[in-house]
DNA sequence: CCAAAAGTGTTAGTGATACACCCATGT
DNA sequence: ACATGGGTGTATCACTAACACTTTTGG
C-alpha cells in the first residue's frame, strides 16, 4: 500500500531583545533552497512523534528542554513538491536566557528571527506559524505557558512585558499585578534586582504547585 | 526509508436519549477482532486528510454532513500490534435528528454507545474518546459548537440539556437563558412546539451571522 | 382542575476596569 | 537633586449566581 511520508516541525518561540521571536533554518537543499524553514524532518520507524521533534530540534538547533506540545498535523496534498508529506507540527516555548546559550550554537543559518518580520518561507511554513500564534495567544490567556518563556526567576515586569508583546497590546500595571498575585501563580524569593539604576525589583518565581500549561484563566 | 503507515479515526459524538453518545463499529478481522472501534482507516495517498476522514466515516456508516475538527494526532508505537501506525484523529458532531436515520443504517455492528458505558475498545480507543471528551466539554464551553448537536430548529430547554447532559450538571434555567439571549446567538422563529400536554415552547434557530465553532465564552 | 413544562426579575456579591502618585536606587 | 522604573488603592461598572412563582397547554 502506498502511503505518505511522516514528518515532524517544530516550531519554537522565545521573547527576546522586547520581541518575539520564532526559531529558523536556511535550507541547504532544494526544494525550496536557500529559503527558511522550521527545524524538523522525517520520523523514525520506531521512534514516538514527540522524541522525533526533540531529535530534529536539538540535531538541528541544539536547543533542549523546552516545553513542548503538538500543535497540528497538516496533510495537504501539494505542500511537499516531492512527495506527499504529512507533518505533526509542534508547538515549544523556551525562555530567552537559555536562547543566548544556544542560538548561535552552530552556523549562521540558524536564526531567531522577530515574527513581525519573517523571511521568505519554504513550504506551507508561514501558515503554520500563524496557526502557532493564534494558539500562542490562546495559551497565554488561558493558561500558564507564559512562565515557560522566563527564566526561573524573575520580575513581575519582566512577565507582563512577555504578555505586552504577545498580545501587542499594553496592560495596565496595578491591575495586571492584581491579577497575577490574586491568581497565586507567583512566590516573592528574597532576592531584589541587583545593579539597576532605580528602585530595584522583587524577584519572583513560578507557583510549583500550579502546573505549567495548567488551564488558569488569566484574561 | 521506511515510514509509519498513517491512518485517520473519527469520533463522532450526539445527544441522544438525554445521554452523550459516540458511534462505534464492530471489528470483523484481528487485531482486536470483536472489539469495539471508531470510524476510520488508512488514508489513500492523495486524499487530503479531512477528506479521508469524512470517506471513512460515510463508508463505515453512512453519516455525512458532520461537524468536523482534527483533534490530535496519536502516533506512540505499539498502538497496533502489526506494525508503526500513526493515527490522525478526528472529532466530530452531528445532531440526534439525522442520527435516527443514519445510525441503523448497515448491519447491528455499527452503534451508538453512551459515553458512560462503553464496551471493550480496540487500540488505544479509549484514550482517543477520553481526550476528545475534554475537548468536547471545553468546546461548549467556549464555542459554539452545542448548535451542531441540536436539529437547526430547537427550544432552549433542549439546547440547556445538551449542555448539562455534556457537563454533568444541572444548569439554572433563568440564568442559562439570559446568557444565551444576552450572547444573541439565537434568534426565534415564529413556531412553538406541537402536540405537547404542557405550555408549547418557543422554537428559537442559531443565529448564522455567528459561525459554528466560533469561539464565543459562555460559561 | 390537575399535571407538566415554559417562561420570567431582582438582589447581593464578585471581579474587571480605569486611573495618578510616591518610593528606592544609581549617577 | 534628578532620572528611572518599582510599587501601590479606590471607585465604578458589569457580570455572575442564587432563588420561586405564574402561564399555557392537554388530558
Amino acid at each position: 500500500m502506498k502511503t505518505p511520508l511522516v514528518t515532524v516541525d517544530i516550531i519554537i518561540f522565545t521573547v527576546m531583545e522586547k520581541d518575539l521571536k520564532v526559531l529558523l533554518i536556511k535550507r541547504e537543499i532544494d526544494p525550496f533552497k536557500e529559503k527558511w524553514a522550521m527545524p524538523g524532518g522525517f520520523i523514525k520507524i520506531d521512534e514516538p512523534l514527540e522524541e522525533a521533534a526533540k531529535r530534529e530540534l536539538y540535531e538541528e538547533t541544539s536547543v533542549k528542554d523546552v516545553y513542548l506540545e503538538q500543535l497540528y498535523t497538516f496533510g495537504g496534498i501539494g505542500r511537499d513538491p516531492r512527495a506527499r508529506v504529512i507533518t505533526v507540527s509542534y508547538f515549544a516555548l523556551i525562555n530567552s536566557n537559555e536562547v543566548k546559550i544556544k542560538a548561535s550554537s552552530d552556523a549562521s543559518d540558524v536564526r531567531w528571527y522577530a515574527v513581525k518580520q519573517l523571511p521568505e518561507l519554504a513550504f506551507d511554513h508561514r501558515k503554520i506559524i500563524e496557526y502557532a500564534l493564534k494558539r500562542l495567544r490562546w495559551k497565554l490567556e488561558y493558561t500558564t505557558v507564559a512562565f515557560k518563556l522566563l527564566p526561573e526567576k524573575f520580575t513581575l515586569t519582566q512577565l507582563q512585558e512577555v504578555y505586552e508583546i504577545i498580545f501587542d497590546k499594553e496592560l495596565d500595571k496595578r491591575n495586571f499585578r492584581k491579577k497575577i498575585l490574586s491568581l497565586g501563580l507567583v512566590k516573592e524569593t528574597k532576592e531584589t534586582q541587583k545593579e539597576v539604576s532605580h528602585r530595584p525589583a522583587k524577584i519572583y518565581s513560578f507557583n510549583r504547585s500550579i502546573g505549567i500549561g495548567e488551564i488558569v484563566e488569566i484574561f
